[in-house]
DNA sequence: CGCAATTGAATGTATATACATTAAATTCAA
DNA sequence: TTGAATTTAATGTATATACATTCAATTGCG
């Protein structure tokens, strides 16, 4: 199964960044695919969970709905609702922003953490068994991927 | 900007393992909205454009619904409804299948492949350009993310 | 053969994504 | 100081995704 070629059916790329661009498409729903299955139960997508971490890495001080949409993963997905959404379940709270009324400081309840602790544990056990390589080639492959970007 | 660490404004992961998924989820981001740019004055998502290079690859024999699912970079999407709107645009026919009546014969048109033609000249220096890689490291991350499928 | 099991595609539905637009609060320049 | 420009968040909307379900066609087993 291994090579890119050999999972989609493809014989060959143009070069190897093309290559490398379907690459990480295809690997990026590999990924997708294997940790949806561990947020379902849960009831959680994978940028809710995000959020909650986002939140939780602030120690108790609050977040800008903005803040929080710099710091996520998909750059454009819309912050404002995914917090709806997570008040919705209690698990975020929402306060007005004293120093400036247009934002809206976000905070991570008990609730929150104790869903955010409890999966983490999944999750990161999830990543290591999905993720087929060594540390030593992990830590290579994130240099690259840092390096891609720019 | 370089290091995931930086970019989301995280501190640390528990293991290069973790960092990489995170680094996979944000570097997948990164590339989607690099690309959608220019698929998006032509009306193609991505995923149609990459529906549209599989029928190429069948040099005019016809494929079914489910071997274009099989094959392409998102499992979970839906094939069918893809194609539904691929033929909209005239961009593929869809013709009954004599040799079982349940499956669904595609086809790429000529106006598909003009549009597939066109288009994929300026994917392809597209991706040459996010790509801030030499081809080595191209090569070296092609490998990695194999592996990494298992 | 006859009917249960399977397969292939379409459809239903809830949610997420990718934007554009709106509306309120704030800043800043004339 | 006033009002244009900017910032922040919310909302609108079309499309895509992630499934579950349906329905017809085919297979295959007793």
């Amino acid at each position: 199964m291994g090579k890119i070629e050999d999972a989609i059916q493809q014989k060959e790329f143009k070069d190897p960044f093309n290559k490398l661009v379907v690459n990480l498409l295809y690997t990026h729903s590999y990924l997708v695919t294997s940790q949806n299955a561990l947020f379902k139960p849960h009831d959680l997508s994978p940028e809710q969970y995000n959020v909650l971490r986002i939140l939780r890495g602030q120690n108790g001080s609050p977040t800008t709905v903005s803040s929080i949409q710099d710091r996520m993963l998909n750059k454009m997905s819309n912050a404002s609702r995914l917090v709806d959404k997570l008040k919705m379940k209690e698990l975020v709270k929402r306060e007005e922003c004293p120093s400036d009324r247009r934002q809206v400081d976000v905070l991570i309840t008990e609730k929150g953490l104790e869903l955010l602790n409890q999966l983490e544990v999944k999750v990161e056990q999830g990543n290591r068994t999905f993720v087929n390589l060594t540390e030593t080639e992990a830590n290579q492959l994130n240099v690259l991927l840092d390096k891609l970007r720019g």
